[in-house]
Formats: structure tokens, sequence, C-alpha cells
DNA sequence: TTGTAGGCGTTATCAA
DNA sequence: TTGATAACGCCTACAA
């Protein structure tokens, strides 16, 4: 303030307004000089804006949501957004409690990939227009912008390939049934048997709950039926980490043993010997697309509110998968 | 407000100040009635804290570095502070870019996991009173609260145990020689080479970037030696990763073949076959460790400054070492 | 134990 | 184009 101005013309300064060309310079030179710096709380103070936003995931630990958030921060950051990260270690209370924590921090807005479909006064947030933006998962009852994966059709496509390989007994290891991805998935499932005309067989269909433990001991559970699937298809990443363990400890070999399709990560698949065959879901363009919906509603702009967007998945070819002669 | 009472005497009693108790059950009931939430950014301004902690790491894709945030973010959460978590990609001007960027909202703390030892302004925030606790690596010209890991010893052990299982030309994969952590394993490597009489061939010790490719390239590399290892080990997730995809690309049995060491992912090892032996970090600890000292630093508890903390890693016997007849 | 009043660093309004 | 001034919501002496 020493530049001799008044405190209103830095103001100006600051945030662009109206200032002449001689004292925009002095500003900037006594603001290089003294190191200063805005303040945030004053500012957010008066304009009631945090400029950070809130992004709650189920799990820190999990490589899927690590890198969706890795570009939410790079893109958010970008527009002067901080990003405050709670995992809710799939555990709906925490869920609520941490998703209270990031509105008591008063977040302008949030990015959430939902356990469940519990409102958790998501809506109460919306209507005091605070945006909301869901991400892999949706709520049906929740009016608001979610980025998603074309998850029935990934599971189709994957499925598809191995009855097109000859495959007629084809086992599946899927999510929890409250779970979105995972009904999903499973639908896609039931839906390739149905146009293929084949039945599904009840004693094939696994639920697990998307964690390691339980696709280790899902594809055990596959092996060791009367009549055991010929393929298996499962349906994440933890699960398929689980199921690959369970044919390691067993000797099972893929494919000779049992032909296999996994999901979500590349560097896995290519540790396993063979090669596996895996479903890849565009994790980099959910965390962009999650960010720039956000970017927009936190600007106000509410064009088509909600969006509902649906990324593609990809099949990635391995070598796990046996062509049987019918 | 409608309390009848004070705007003083509300505040003494958000505070924890002398409220008589019948005060204290109508305060209670106006807020819970109203909604009212302190506004974080007003308390800010008079207070000086944001109650945000930074957290900046090379790389949210990182499973190693997750897992620390996780528990970093879990303990902060509990007292309060929310953590403001970016990556810098590996770089050393995003991570002085993305350092600014946290200085800049106001972080009442940082935890870093530095790329190098350039000190990055370090010295200055830590003059200014905004502690600072660095994990994994030391900033050696840094006078500041550092989490490590015994790199050096963990190095040590593994290689002593393929050493008493025989073998004598070991390859070592090595991460950056300007990567603190990197030169500690390495050291570890001469060490015991030293202590049980044996050269260090210079030919057997490689050096990579940490990364998947650089592991996948090296392997490839100790392989076509003329005269090849018995065993290598290497030192760390990435790069296991990368010699693993190596070895099955080119059929390469372990421990038939050659024996193996990696480092860090206990998933990772069991996924493939044979099992992996590996060095696994405490990495629930260094979370847990660094929240805590920050966290007494933020309450002005100086004890002990600088701490400096050395966890001790383990050694997780697997099958991929054979045992050498001398 | 409670209330009054000043100030934290901004932004925004309105005059000059 | 610039400046004086009143908020923003909270904390903290100090006085009652």
């Amino acid at each position: 303030r020493d530049t001799g101005l008044s405190i209103a013309t830095i103001s100006k300064y600051l945030n662009g307004g109206n200032v002449l060309e001689d004292n925009k310079a002095s500003i900037k030179s006594v603001i290089e000089k003294l190191g200063y710096k805005v303040n945030t709380m004053a500012r957010g103070l008066k304009t009631n804006k945090t400029m950070t936003v809130g992004v709650l995931i189920p799990d820190l630990k999990n490589i899927f949501c690590t890198t969706i958030i890795s570009n939410l921060e790079n893109i958010l950051m970008q527009s002067g957004y901080s990003t405050i990260v709670c995992d809710y270690n799939q555990c709906k209370d925490t869920e609520s409690e941490k998703l209270n924590f990031l509105v008591g921090k008063q977040v302008d807005g949030i990015i959430l990939l939902p356990s469940g479909s519990t409102l958790l006064g998501l809506d109460g947030l919306i209507d005091r227009g605070i945006p909301v933006v869901l991400i892999d998962r949706a709520m049906e009852e929740l009016h608001c912008d979610t980025i998603l994966v074309d998850n029935l059709n990934a599971s189709y496509n994957a499925v598809e390939l191995l009855i097109t390989r000859g495959h007629r007994r084809i086992g599946i290891i899927c999510g929890p049934r409250d779970v979105f991805t995972a009904r999903e998935r499973l639908l896609g499932y039931v839906r390739v048997h149905g146009d293929y005309a084949m039945c599904v067989d009840e004693t094939l269909v696994k639920t697990g709950d998307y964690d390691v433990d339980s696709g280790y001991s899902l594809l055990n559970d596959l092996l060791n039926l009367a009549d055991p699937p010929t393929a298996v298809f499962v349906t994440n990443y933890e699960m398929t980490l689980g199921a690959v363990m369970a044919a390691n400890e067993r000797n099972i070999r893929f494919p000779d043993d049992i032909s296999f399709i996994g999901f979500d990560n590349m560097q896995m698949a290519r540790v396993v010997k063979p090669r596996l065959a895996i479903v890849m879901q565009p994790v980099e363009q959910i965390g962009e697309v999650a960010a720039n919906i956000l970017l927009r509603r936190l600007k106000g702009d509410m064009g088509n509110f909600p969006a509902m967007v649906r990324l593609k998945t990809s099949l990635v070819p391995g070598e796990s998968i046996k062509e049987l002669v019918l």
C-alpha cells in the first residue's frame, strides 16, 4: 500500500479492474518487493467462496480412484481450485461423516464416487447451490451431474468375446448387488446370454464384494463345481487380483485350464503370465470430464443440467482366452 | 442469535468458554434448529489458521504414496484438519509450482515427499513458522522433521539373503542417483558385499529411474550379459513390475533361471507365479508417524525438533529364490 | 457469566 | 480512474 494508492485501487488491480498502466507497474513492483500474497480467507469471507472442492472416494489405495483424482486435481488446480481428498474406506457411515466434514469445510463443489444410493443429504446441497458431480456410480433418485462408464456393454462385449471363442459355460464374479456398476456388469452378462439364446446357469454367477479376498474365494468356488465353467469373467480389479492368486495357488493355467478375462489394470495384466485379457476403463477421461463439468457449474453455467455422460470401455486382448472347437 | 444471548457468549460456547448450563442448552438447540455452521473463513481470518495441511507427493498413481496419504488424511481429519493433496508428476518444476500453490492456499503445514534435494524455499517456510514434515526422502541441508525408512538395511538384508543362499553374482536395479532412497539402497548392496568380502561387479549394477519401463529394460540388460547374474534385486515397486514383465516375455522363470527379490507390493507379489520374495516397507506407519509429528508441531510443540524417524522394513519370503549349492 | 466494540484483509458501492 | 467506507462472520480484550 506504499504505492501511494488506496487499497481499493489495489483490489481492482488484483481483480483485473481498470487501473492506469503506470499504477499497474508500480503496484506490481511493490507486490514483488514485499512478497505480498492475497489472503484467501479474507477474500473468501467476502466472496463466500473457498476455492476448494471436496473429492470423496471409497478408497485411496485403489488405483482406479487415485488415477481419477490425479486428473481431477490437475485440471481443477489450473482454475485455482484446490481439492480436499477424503476416502471413506468403503464404509457408508464414514462416507456420510466425511461428506459432512467437507461440507463443514465449505467446499465450493463436490465430486463423489458414492458407495450406494443413499442420498446422504446431497439433494440438500444441490438445492443450496453447491454443485455435486457423481462419478462411476449413479444415484437414481438424485438429480445431479453424473459421469459413468458403459458397464453394461463392457461386460456384454467381454462375455461375447468368450462366446465367439466357443465358450458356453462362462462364470462371472460380480460385485455387490447394491453397487451400481456391479448391477450393470451383471446385466451385460445376462443380456448377451439372451442374445445368443444361451441360458444363464445361476451356479456360474458368483457375487463378491469387489475385494481381493472375494475374488480369491469365488474363483475357488467356481473351480470346485462339479461342472466348472470353461471361462470366467471377473468384474473389477481387486477381484481379478484375488482370482489370479487363487489360480496360482491351485496351479491352474490360463488359458489351458480355464479362460480368463479380468478388469482394469494394464500393468497387472502384463505381470501375469500369460498376459491377461482385460476390460479397460477410460480412467483418465472420467476425471477430466468430471472436473470440467464441475468447473462449468462452479461458474454458474447450468447448461444441460443434469448432465449424464457415458464413457466407453475397451477390451484389451491377452493370451488368457482359449479357442474352443465346438 | 435468537437465543437472546450476545454473539460473544455464543463464541465462548463454541470455543469451550464458561457459559451457564441453561444457556448452553438453549444455544445448542437453536444451533441445531437453524443448522448453524461456523464459517471457517471468518474464523480463519481472525485466527490466521486455515486448518488445512498440504500434502505433496510425486505421483497419485503410485500406491506407495496413496497408502501413506490415506493414513495421513484419517489422522489429520480427526483433529479437524483437511488435507489438500497434490502430485507433481515426478517433475521438479511441477513440484515447486504446486508447493507455491499450497503456500498460496495458506496451508498450516506441509507434508512433502520430495523429488530431490533442492530446497524449494522450504527453509523460508519453516522460518515463517509453517511446519514441514519430509517423508521417505531426506534433504541434507534442510533442518526439518523427517520420516524415513531404513533403506540401507532393507537392501543389505535382501542381498544378504541371496548371498546366504549361495549367490555370488547378484544384480541390482537401482533408482536414480539423485534420489535419496536409491542412494541408500545401493549403499546397502555395496556394504553387504564388503562385509562378505565380495567384490561389486559394476556391470551388475544398473541404474534406472524408478519407473516400469526402466525395470523392464534393465532386467533385459542384465539377462543379456555374457555372464549374467544368478540373482537380481529390484529396488522399487514400479521397476519390479517392469522386471517381471520382461521376465515373462522372455519366458524366464523364477527361480530356476534367475532368483529374484522385488520391492513393496504384497498383492503384486502374490499375483506373480511363483510368489515373489519382496522387501516390504512400513507404509501405514509412515503416514501415521508423519501425521502425528505434524500435529504436534501445529500445536506449537517443538520438542526434539528436528525429529528424524527411521522405520524398519521387512523381508517377505516367496518362492523366487533358489538355493545354490556351492 | 455476559455484553460491547474493534479489527482480521478483502470486495463492492458510491462519490469524487 | 481513484478513494473512502461499509460490510463479510468471527474472536478477544475489556467493561459491566
